[in-house]
DNA sequence: GTCTATACTTTGATAGAC
DNA sequence: GTCTATCAAAGTATAGAC
């Protein structure tokens, strides 16, 4: 994680070409962005001050603008990880898994792909989740259109659940969606890593998500 | 609605005996409440100005301290409305089900009552999802608290569907309930009155939770 | 790369007139 | 009840020294 943080953030204002080692910039950029993640997600867009920030570094304020042109690009780079971490990790996963699986290990595959990606991009995946209703319109908008596409990869997925036949007649698939993203989004607020293992959780999740609360009526 | 945010806000700071009328003060501090949680919403905490708000209802933002003290008191009473009203619709329709009803029905009905208490505490609702993370610590110390009373609400329904039998020997009660409530408290993000009706919505949701995406395997 | 100093703007809150 | 005027504090961002 540390290192598609490192890359996808120096990789914006850089050009890098293969495996160069870090510069000092590329440090201070990513420390920055991560401070930055951790202080939006407590404060809110409006309530981060570009202090507050340099402070968690142990810079001054203006020297954030040696790395950032401005908090709105701060705040940018801070979602496009958020959204992207998660969404690259999800479908990472699909992706890897053997020609033929049935329905239910998709599902499996991607609850536990979802709660790891959230896991992973903590921070970021919290700003995300936080402030994103708070940005300036036109970032705001980039973001959801990321979100959004997000959204569709897991609609094909319960969609192909359908083809392949072992899915309820009776589930509306749109709202089923949205459902279990609203219940897995939600993750980033609670889980405790000191806590249960993801791997149990995921299962769970699964489980309930598959075969539901309650013993098959007769 | 209108009139529980009334009387809860307008009980706070002033003695009103019986059913007597709204006074003008009564009027426009429940109009700078809603207009506040608005922007509380849209804006967070820290983006939310007296100046914004003032404007919302037509007034100078000097006049907001006649009725309210503080930003901070402000927010306060957006968070109560928030949160109680959206617990108070669950415990009202769970306490008024006839004595000895199933699980699946106990769950079904609060599954119906929150969707039903997000959309009517709309902005309130919302407000209390995005920016309790953001404000001062005393303030959400108390707040946390009453979600947290909530949840544990939660947790006694389903217990209880256990004991009456029809509960999976498998699931996890307490993750049950994070999941549930996850995904319902998403409902705020993304509900359109316009769109489905609540009734279907919260049907589909609860099959989903009762019975789950996949048709019983052999 | 980072610091100090500073220009300019906006904020929450108060006081007193009406 | 609401307005106008105002203050002290805090905000983003820039410029130039090191």
């Amino acid at each position: 994680m540390t290192e598609t943080a490192n890359g996808s953030a120096a990789a914006k204002g850089r050009t890098r070409r293969r495996v160069e080692k870090a510069t000092k910039a590329d440090i201070s950029r990513e420390r920055v962005l991560a401070a930055a993640a951790k202080i939006f997600s407590e404060r809110g867009y409006a309530g981060t001050t570009m202090r507050a920030v340099a402070k968690e570094v142990g810079l001054q304020a203006g020297s954030l603008y040696y790395h950032y042109r401005s908090k709105e690009e701060l705040i940018e780079a801070v979602l496009d990880l958020g959204i992207n971490g998660v969404s690259e990790t999800v479908r990472g996963a699909i992706a890897s898994l053997p020609p033929k699986v049935s329905g239910r290990r998709i599902v499996e595959a991607a609850v536990l792909a979802h709660l790891k990606g959230v896991v992973d991009y903590g921070v970021y995946a919290l700003s995300a989740r936080r402030v994103l209703g708070q940005v300036p319109a036109h970032v705001r908008r980039k973001h959801v259109r990321l979100r959004d596409a997000y959204g569709e990869f897991w609609l094909e997925l319960l969609q192909s659940a359908r083809q392949s036949g072992d899915l309820r007649g009776d589930v509306d698939i749109r709202l089923s969606r949205t459902f279990i993203l609203g219940a897995l989004n939600s993750a980033v607020d609670w889980y405790n890593p000191q806590g249960k293992a993801l791997d149990e959780v995921a299962m769970q999740f699964s489980l309930l998500i598959s075969d539901g609360l309650f013993v098959p009526s007769k």
